[in-house]
DNA sequence: GTAAAATATATGCGCAGCGCATATAAATGA
DNA sequence: TCATTTATATGCGCTGCGCATATATTTTAC
């Protein structure tokens, strides 16, 4: 690919990339308000609210961390009683299952993203929104590459409010 | 503010945040490859070479981050022989220089940056950027609060495809 | 049916990076 | 001139990560 740094004339590119960039640290301040932890945990506990009985190896890959990383990162979450450990059927494996309080934090996690974001959106007017909806859409179809990724992107996801995921092929 | 999980009907406010994180993931990978560093190591590089002379205490308010940790950054992309520390006309601060590989590096940072913007913008009709762009820089006009946080915002911008930044009263 | 290979989890270790508290040097102001 | 403020730097401990490795269980090959 060539270098675009000399070829673009659009400042949609570079506004897109200050926008993500933005909102991305936003969100992050917002959801370390609720969990004082490394910012995967929020997903971790977001994941495995979609998927209890998850195991280590198969969050790992959704978080895309190494696997001692995602170890340490449920011994966190276990210490702070967010989330169990419990046998699975394969011996070998272990089933993650957020906890009582785990799933009070998630409910937090979730409400502080979708209020950040909609205070970014506050000065749209609903015409405005569905129109950005649609474009926003178009774009994230061609983001995720791999099957792991459509998750991977969909980690902080909301599906109460994203009914009709855009992900080619994505269930969370 | 009302809890927004409950209350927001509205697709468009995930899509975005799930959009914004997919870019930035996408972005910090890219510039891992050219400088693996921390994050915000990138901003440094990019942010100095706007502002050549910056001191420690300003580049520190603009990347939001505390003093310490920006006294170690420098000390790191120093020895990597990115940055250099020259004597400030204030006899306390020092005034901060990117070296020549460091101008390259910075080139670098900028060209992937807005090549993986540009993958992701990849399926969008002309007509589509351009309403698009439109609304990003509305959303835009609304996020930052102080005027540091405009400069915060934009630490990864390229200026020459950004020319008019809808940010009010920033010039970075 | 058993031994080898593959799979899932856990741990030892060292490193990157961060922030708090504190120290030092220079400029400012009373 | 001396106290206060400002800019930079350092000691220290903590979080969090990944590589290499160890252990337990399941699957596969024969």
């Amino acid at each position: 690919m060539r270098c675009a740094y000399i070829t673009i004339m659009d400042r949609t590119t570079n506004l897109l990339g200050a926008l993500a960039l933005g909102l991305t640290d936003r969100i992050q301040a917002s959801l370390k308000q609720v969990l004082d932890r490394s910012g995967e945990s929020a997903a971790a506990i977001i994941v495995l609210g979609y998927a209890p009985g998850l195991s280590v190896e198969t969050l790992r890959q959704v978080l895309e961390r190494s696997h001692p990383g995602t170890v340490r990162l449920i011994d966190r979450l276990e210490q702070d009683g967010l989330v169990e450990r419990r046998e699975a059927r394969d011996g070998r494996a272990v089933a993650l299952h957020l906890t009582r309080k785990g799933m009070k934090t998630r409910d937090s996690l979730m409400t502080q993203r979708l209020d950040t974001l909609e205070q970014a959106l506050q000065g749209l007017t609903g015409e405005e929104r569905k129109v950005l909806g649609k474009l926003l859409a178009k774009v994230l179809t061609n983001l995720p590459h791999s099957e792991m990724s459509k998750h991977n992107i969909c980690r902080l996801c909301s599906v109460p409010t994203c009914e009709a995921c855009p992900i080619p092929g994505n269930a969370v």
